[in-house]
DNA sequence: CCTCCACAGGAAGCGCAGGAGT
DNA sequence: ACTCCTGCGCTTCCTGTGGAGG
């Protein structure tokens, strides 16, 4: 691919060698600051080289620890020595964010048994036959991952670990083992007891990585990505200690890089600086609060836009001291006069000022404004709200939407 | 000190949608 | 297919709070 000539001619003026090698889906072959979480999970999954049950794991951690890299990376080594050795090896990754019910993961984990069958459709309990019917006749050791686990809808999540290792009871020959992946660390709290003991056999939490790590992956990274020494240290450093400030996540970093990376290449330059890095940090800071925006139910946008108009214009009002007032201050009663016009206007159902209470909480907790109760200098008890963002920014967004 | 104002936020209940049970 | 139940978004009603002003 790489030889073909627009390829090279595209490459001239970036900074980038192989930008793929810089995205977030891309795993690197080592897996650096990994090797304790790589030796606990193949010795945990060891018993298959005997023919027998692996552990039931639960990995957990922070978004971007490489929880999914590591058990993919893991995963396909032990499939790759099964192959070698013929085990009766039989892994499954499937990311429960698209499987949600119990249901929905048999039916895949029965459509790869037998791939050239349809099964949706199927009564439930068909497809749990047909599922221990596999696993008995061709004796294997089914191990699936479901990355995501805590999206399995709450009902679901008990039954499905409770049907998998139940299933052990009634094979004599063959085994099903999960693997459970989740980034939501109070998941295992809200699982029956019986589920957190059977999934949490063994268990490993991947720890954020701090800055240090985080320039070493980075690193590894650039070295695979970008054309020699077009990325400044200073960038890398920015964009480690960015990553790591917010939480640690790699993911994060690496995406830095890739649209600091990006804007250099349409301005021009040959050099990636910690400039390149702010301006992306800013630009993604900006594309997830529009897409927030956006996303929010219509009668939040209509709080939102009110909150934004206030803002924007100083009052000008004189008080009867003299001074201005603050300007870009506002009290909830007045927000709630002008979200009231703004539902007429486009002719929205505007909630009781009760609900729009609970409105003002819910932004509060987006973080799209600050509140703070009134104190001295202001008669009665009274909300005062703060635009967090620029208001010029929403006022532009939410015109827009609702001009159509 | 009392009253009024401008709210905050709890409690109860209503209408509706969607899932469970039969 | 039917009813029953439950959760959600919301309204109504109510009590509480703290500064301003007489």
């Amino acid at each position: 691919m790489a030889e073909n000539i627009f390829y090279t001619f595209l490459n001239e003026n970036s900074v980038f060698t192989d930008k793929s090698k810089i995205s977030p889906h891309y795993a690197p072959e080592k897996l650096p600051f990994r090797d304790e979480q790589i030796k606990d999970l193949s010795l945990w999954l060891s018993p298959v080289l005997k023919k027998a049950k692996p552990h039931n794991i639960f990995v957990y951690g922070k978004v971007g620890t490489g929880k999914t890299t590591v058990v993919r990376h893991v995963m396909s080594q032990l499939e790759l020595f099964a192959k070698d050795q013929h085990l009766p090896l039989l892994p499954v990754y499937l990311n429960c964010r698209n499987y949600q019910t119990k249901y929905t993961v048999l039916v895949y984990c029965v459509q790869l048994f037998y791939p050239d069958q349809n099964f949706f459709g199927y009564s439930r309990s068909f497809i749990y036959d047909k599922f221990l019917t596999y696993i008995k006749e061709n004796k294997i050791n089914f191990v699936v991952v479901l990355d995501e686990i805590d999206k399995i809808k709450d009902k679901e999540i008990d039954d499905l670990i409770y049907t998998l290792t139940r299933a052990n009871d009634e094979l004599e020959g063959g085994s099903v083992s999960i693997i459970g992946i989740s980034n939501n660390l109070f998941f295992k709290n809200n699982l029956d007891s019986r589920t957190k003991s059977s999934l949490c056999e063994q268990e490993a939490v991947y720890p954020p990585y701090n800055a240090e790590e985080l320039r070493a992956i980075l690193n590894q990274r650039i070295d695979l990505a970008f054309k020699k020494d077009v990325v400044s240290d200073s960038a890398i450093n920015v964009a480690a200690a960015i990553a790591a400030k917010e939480s640690g996540d790699a993911r994060r970093a690496v995406m830095l890089l890739l649209r600091a990376g990006e804007i250099a290449d349409i301005k021009g330059h040959t050099k990636v600086t910690d400039k390149e890095v702010y301006e992306a940090k800013e630009k993604v800071e900006q594309e997830v609060m529009k897409s927030m925006v956006l996303t929010l139910p219509i009668q939040l946008q209509l709080v939102l836009f009110a909150i934004a108009q206030g803002s924007l214009k100083p009052k000008g009002v004189i008080g009867l001291t003299g001074q201005y007032m603050e300007t870009n201050i506002l009290h909830s009663g007045e927000i709630y006069d002008k979200y009231c016009a703004l539902c007429n206007k486009y002719s929205e159902k505007a909630v009781t000022i009760r609900w729009f209470r609970e409105y003002i909480n819910e932004l509060e907790t987006y973080g799209f404004i600050s509140t703070t109760i009134s104190g001295k200098g202001v008669k009665g008890n009274t909300t005062l709200i703060r635009l967090g963002i620029d208001a010029q920014t929403i006022i532009d967004l939410l015109k827009s939407e609702f001009s159509e």
